[in-house]
DNA sequence: ACGATAAGTATAGCACACTTTACATTTTTT
DNA sequence: AAAAAATGTAAAGTGTGCTATACTTATCGT
């Protein structure tokens, strides 16, 4: 799954720690997310859409063969 | 987090079975998230909007002070 | 009443989302 | 060039999403 969290975040030039701050989750939870490590959870892919308002859908680009 | 899916699963009449094996998850995956036993993954809840064709918004309830 | 299908509970195990802390590297600013 | 800010890596720990298996309860048709 792809996301484009840093894409978002550069545009508005906010700096991770304040990403991770408006959001209440740690920095390192914001480089992995941007850095592909992980995906983010169903609540925490919510908050990030809230927070650049848009949907869910429109941050995250799923790929379809992939395994849960 | 609550969740629409077993009201969208009766609509269409679909079994937990039926359900879990479009999904390509386990039965008691089906039931525990219709009983808020715990949220899916963000892929997950992706594969379930697919399956009712609509969002992931539609389906998921988010309360805004849930923790992480 | 019986068998079949559907839905639920319980438990144990694995993988990963997220945290914290600490240190290293890169980029920006002066 | 040096300081400061931003980004990155690493490692260990906690919680939970999902699986598998096995057993139980409810519903429905015959």
């Amino acid at each position: 799954m792809q996301n484009r969290i840093q894409e978002l975040r550069k545009q508005r030039r906010v700096t991770q720690q304040e990403l991770a701050d408006a959001l209440s989750v740690s920095r390192q939870t914001i480089i992995s997310l941007e850095n592909g490590r992980y995906n983010a959870s169903l609540l925490l892919a919510h908050r990030i859409a809230q927070y650049f308002e848009t949907t869910i859908e429109a941050i995250f680009i799923f790929d379809e063969e992939e395994t849960l």
